[in-house]
DNA sequence: TATGAATGAGTGTTCATTCAT
DNA sequence: TATGAATGAACACTCATTCAT
């Protein structure tokens, strides 16, 4: 009698209850994050998520239609996961802290950067322009936060939009890792805390 | 009397006397900062140089090795660059401004961490390798130089890794450009100082 | 207070009234007389019908269906067209002037000997069957008038199924238009009169 | 001991000596005249050659390309072939019997008109031009000729590029089939001198 | 040292068609 | 009567790579 075949590899997702068109985009955000816009072709999208390729394209007129919505969907929910964290009361260091380790923790290396750069080469004009404007207000959220801790003098006065990008931009230093695969500290929370000291004091505390 | 035709586009250069090998390497070096890894082809390369793709094969045997070699060139040249400027003995802000300034000047944006992202789904083990020590030499004269200055008390006692990583993080910042192409800071030079200001307050002082 | 909004391009028909298979048997003709049958797809047709594809197939069970429906429609429209001019008791020459001049004058060029190329690479050999049928109940008509006058004595004695396609085809010479965009005559009244002119020349008059 | 192994269908040409981009050329040809643009896929052209897709692709930039290659150098075979049955200097009459005996004698239906009409909804219009100009070229022997019948006085005075397209057109009524597959005409010398006569008659004489 | 020719394996995209509802 | 979802098979085109010369 033979057994159930286990098939190789991650199992393929059961997705459950959820519409085809938002399994589609989940995962094609996720192979997006991990290899990259160019890398990833529209059979392995449509693979990973058990559906035919014309099934993508039925809901997706285009890759770079994809591409252009799986990562502003995505910029879209980092904006309210910092907006979320961001709007306790709690003092503003602690609220970056906890906003830093939650990403670091994240495991993919979400490079923003290098995904704008992907869209610069591949998308429309008018793809482009959608994914900046999800960026910007990924940004906003958190200038908005600074320039309230500057007015409450929980933080010296400043460039809140440096502030924004400062941070965000020395939080890819967690996705480092050397020749010997060793990122810079051994434990997340001693990364989030190196980084977001580095970052208050930046900010001239 | 009919005069030269002049090609439409960016001239074909010349090329002159460097010899082939060369003018491939610096050729290629120049599309895949422009246009990432995966974006330009073989083809490109060979047209670019005025050669035929078999003769760029002829001198790398893959389009990887072409690749890493290229980006391990452009990073132990970089090192050179930072070498250069920070072995002086000016104080150490003098220096960071100075190679903050020439590297914002640069007009193409080195996204080291977009090409170890390409790299690390496209390149073969061992060229990872060889272009982690290459990335990994470049932050070593930056830590050099920080670990110099905190020695020498210029600087108060700290990370230097993290003040090498997080100096050149800081730096992506001025690739950035919003919704409607603008960057940050309107001049380089301010943006400069500002970057370098944040950075110097981060380090502690 | 915003005006109703004008979409772009040809307005979509409102195909008031007409019921569903009307209006897609008249939607693709136009279609097909315009782009030609491999150029039409069923989603052309059915968007340009305001209704589904899959509303498309439950009237059509393929798309050769359709085609050979609405060619072979066409074909008998033209059959009638003909009939209708030809019947008059107006002299022969009047009669194939007026013929001449509205098919000119019918902005698209209907290529039967193209419908029927592309038919012969794409039906089946039964509708391949049917479409032939009405393009000879087409000839036909052309051919009873002749006969006709020839009978009268109107016309020399000839070959008059050679005079029907002989006359079709001259007809197609309006179709023409040269590496400028000009036709033959600059005015459709000409171009019939010359056409014309031409053939009852070759009748033998 | 197994013998040679017999393939199925029309054995492969040998194309033997001919440069692989003329035996690209002329299957294309042959398959384009056969079957129209839309129906033949580079596909079909590579394996009828014995080619992969990818060495037609390296002979020829895109499929329109091909197509427009192929349709041109048609049109100026037929503008030659014209030329040549119609620079001797026997009677018009007979020159005209000998080139329309030639022209339907040859298998494959010359369906020009159906060919630009393809052209149109496929080709870019610089491609368009190109054919348009070989079409134009290939009529122009023919006015030639006819002028200078009309000039001799062996044709009555016309309009020549009407008698051009009229004596093409005619043509093509050696391709029609009725339901029952028979032509016009039981044989090809009769179908030749009646379209003649008939054309002949047409120019006035 | 350099190249022209050729290819195998994709890649994004389209489309006629089916089917459950 | 009408449709939304899904698919298999194709298609135009690309590209890294090889090889004989």
């Amino acid at each position: 009698m033979q057994r159930e075949i286990r098939p190789l590899g991650r199992p393929r997702q059961d997705h459950q209850n959820k519409p085809t068109k938002t399994v589609i985009l989940d995962v094609a955000t996720q192979l997006f994050l991990d290899k990259g816009y160019q890398v990833v072709s529209m059979d392995d999208v449509a693979k990973e998520c058990g559906v035919t390729k014309a099934t993508v394209y039925y809901y997706y007129k285009t890759k770079a239609d994809l591409f252009t919505d799986a990562m502003v969907q995505m910029m879209l929910r980092i904006k309210k996961r910092i907006f979320d964290i961001l709007s306790t009361d709690k003092p503003l260091k602690d609220r970056l802290l906890e906003f830093a380790k939650a990403h670091l923790e994240a495991t993919v290396d979400i490079d923003i950067n290098g995904f704008m750069k992907e869209a610069k080469t591949s998308l429309s004009n008018e793809q482009l322009q959608q994914m900046k404007e999800a960026e910007d207000k990924m940004y906003e959220v958190l200038e908005l936060a600074l320039t309230a801790a500057m007015e409450k003098g929980e933080v010296p006065q400043g460039h809140p939009q440096l502030g924004a990008h400062a941070f965000v931009s020395l939080l890819t230093i967690g996705n480092y890792r050397d020749a010997g695969q060793k990122p810079i500290f051994p434990s997340i929370d001693e990364m989030t805390e190196q980084i977001v000291d580095f970052y208050w004091n930046g900010l001239g505390n």
